[in-house]
DNA sequence: AACGAGGTACACTGATCTGTAAAGTGTGTT
DNA sequence: AACACACTTTACAGATCAGTGTACCTCGTT
């Protein structure tokens, strides 16, 4: 409940909807501080004073330009897990997360959106919520996807944490390396842990 | 040979070191972006003029500051390393990497500082270079690390892999959530590792 | 005594930043 | 006809941004 509202961006007007589309796209290639509210402007064919009064401020912009990320990362992931043939295992699913990333490189050639914005946004800033809703949503996520199969002996959480640690450690350095290397390496070595995981079982 | 000059910032006044210290101290607080020269002027008690026959230009002065904290880093681990008894296992070894974090919270409660500048540099900063230089270093440390005594039956390089991802994903997570929970946990993650990669001798 | 190096003081440029003011256009609804 | 709504245009405020020019001071070295 909580977490929906803080995921979910407001209704939208056209016009609103091509500045949040504007400002995510380059928020994420440039970084937020990086990207002034003129340019957002000017590249949305809209102008400021539109922006300012659907969103108030920049830095509701940028909270909305989160939600926007998660919601279309969210869609995204759950279309990959609805082409799954039916009775797919735990394992399938999980690696379905990984694809995700691995798939559609464009949106993940300067590594992840949420840990980007934390590293510049300060504490106080709203789009830090959205970041940890975010996070918290991934690890429940991979929680779900592991306790739908997998033996009673073990633990799901702490396995949910440990692929979702291996995740983001990929993820990040897939903006600072050239390449997805560390992703694809990454799968391979969830797809070891969870299938350690099914021979014991 | 080029990692080290890469990483190693070169010989600097006394108003200059104090510049970058405090540079240090407010990139990683608040950012690169955020942070202004004049302020960096104005809290080292250095003119602005000084700062830039010192450095050239604030894109100079953030790549020494990555050099600085690579070196910080470097030394306080090489410290801990020493510290441990002879003889220590290469599980010891690994684990000291992450108290290194943990115990030195001031220092990371803003997560990874070199993560958070390639969130928010360009690709064509030079400060991108001592972000990847010093990623490499790390790897390269945990490879050799876990070479010295591990299973010749191992594959070292995929282990250094899983562990490095393992601590990139605690630490950066470090900087978005309020405590070092992942840090703990990842550390806990990798004494499995490495238990059961010891217990396979 | 001369000189270079490190540094100060301070004014300044030109650009860019977020955000606002004021007045007006077009469209659809009641 | 009246009104709300989305949006426009132009202009501006006030701050801050990175970076420079110039003149001067104070050392230690030669």
């Amino acid at each position: 409940m909580t977490t929906a509202s803080l995921l979910t961006p407001p209704p939208l007007t056209d016009g609103a909807r091509r500045i949040l589309d504007t400002a995510a796209r380059l928020f994420y290639s440039h970084g937020i501080h990086a990207v002034g509210v003129d340019t957002i402007a000017e590249e949305s064919g809209l102008t400021k004073r539109t922006l300012y009064d659907r969103f108030g401020s920049k830095d509701a912009l940028a909270a909305a330009y989160l939600q926007v990320r998660h919601g279309e990362w969210w869609e995204r992931l759950e279309a990959r897990l609805a082409d799954l043939p039916t009775g797919a295992s735990a394992q399938e699913r999980v690696l379905a997360v990984f694809d995700s990333y691995t798939l559609d490189s464009a949106s993940t050639e300067r590594g992840c959106a949420f840990v980007n914005a934390a590293a510049e946004l300060p504490a106080e800033h709203p789009g830090r919520a959205v970041v940890r809703a975010h996070k918290q949503a991934v690890v429940d996520l991979l929680g779900e996807l592991l306790s739908e199969d997998a033996a009673p002996t073990t633990d799901h959480a702490a396995l949910a944490e440990h692929v979702f640690l291996l995740l983001e450690g990929a993820v990040v350095h897939r903006g600072i390396d050239d390449d997805d290397h560390r992703l694809v390496a990454a799968r391979a070595m969830v797809e070891d842990l969870l299938g350690e995981d099914r021979a014991s079982d």
